[in-house]
DNA sequence: GTCTATAGGGCGATAGAC
DNA sequence: GTCTATCGCCCTATAGAC
């Protein structure tokens, strides 16, 4: 028997429940988009008619604009992908299998979105870095943010300072399997990580 | 001994050479703004500036405009960097050895740019991923060929099917770590980055 | 063939009607 | 507070002078 219940949560970017708000809707269309799209690519008119607000309505919510709306983005899409990920790996009582259950999975979400979802924070990280000290700071904090959890869930099988590698690892591999599956349409990228992250693990035993 | 000549060589996307024609310049402007700002974040005015040509010139040497311009950069940065990588790969004799010494120099040279120049292909497939078929077609080639290369090197020391599990871990690693590298402004994800591969490696043979 | 001027459209942001 | 009209700017692309 599994550890925990499969919860098997809603995708990340899906649409927002019926009834939402409009300050809801705004903020599930900007996190869609600047996810998948990215920074620069992102218009705030597409934003308004995804989230079917008057344009008018992001300047009410978010006075700040396009970046307070991407910051606020990056800092709530962050955690979320944490806790999604800490989620699957409660699923099974082996350290190795949890690994690879966690990567299994983030293979059939990857397939299930068409490829269009990912990570939800590295297309905004790469495109602003060079340009927005703000938001590379955000997505700085969320990268920062994962290692630290990873660590500490790691720390439960190995010791401490290998447990940092292992989540450098697990973190880097995410994103790189990501960065592969949805660039090929192939979620064979997120599958091999699995293995590579089951053989540091196991190595570090 | 080293196994070949520390050839040291210039950053990929630094300045041309004197002399170099109006083509040469252009491409060369495109590729590092691209790379660095991706492709919705790159104006063409922007190129023509540091290429210091005419803006006109853009149209006259890519006929196909920008979308022509950044396919040519991700078909030509693409093999250049994977070169890159091998050469600096066949300066140890030893394959652990030579793994971790081409995750320092990437530190190395990831430092010495600002953190501005990490992979060159990986936020323009981000960016044009859900938007651009060929784009994204362009660097899915890419990707694939970078994955068979590394495979052919690391058969060299393991098993085909291991080889190409670890040319995946590592193309993956490689860019995770840029990512974390790049936002973070830290150079400590590559060196990790080249700690888990030199793990990996040494497991598989 | 090199280069300039401009067309045509989309952008972020704002003012102000209701 | 919700929504629309519009401003000024920058974009890609092109036409045409030289």
């Amino acid at each position: 028997m599994a550890a925990a219940t499969p919860s098997n949560p809603p995708p990340l970017l899906a649409d927002p429940p019926p009834g939402s708000g409009t300050r809801a809707r705004i903020r599930h269309a900007a996190a869609r988009l600047f996810a998948r799209r990215g920074y620069a690519g992102t218009g705030l008119k597409q934003v308004a008619t995804d989230a079917s607000a008057p344009f008018g309505s992001i300047y009410h919510f978010f006075p700040g604009g396009k970046d307070a709306l991407a910051e606020d983005m990056i800092r709530t899409t962050g955690p979320q992908f944490m806790a999604l990920v800490l989620g699957l790996l409660e699923e099974r009582d082996d350290p190795v299998d949890a690994v690879v259950h966690a990567f299994d999975s983030a293979a059939r979400d990857l397939v299930a979105s068409g490829y269009a979802d990912g990570c939800p924070v590295a297309t905004m990280a790469l495109d602003v870095v060079d340009t927005n000290e703000t938001l590379r700071g955000a997505a700085a904090d969320v990268f920062a943010e994962w290692i630290d959890g990873g660590t500490a869930w790691f720390s439960r099988h190995v010791s401490p300072d290998r447990a940092r590698d292992l989540a450098s690892a697990m973190v880097m591999l995410v994103e790189g399997a990501f960065l592969l599956g949805r660039t090929s349409r192939d979620p064979e990228p997120l599958r091999a990580a699995g293995r590579s992250m089951a053989t540091l693990l196991a190595a570090a035993r």
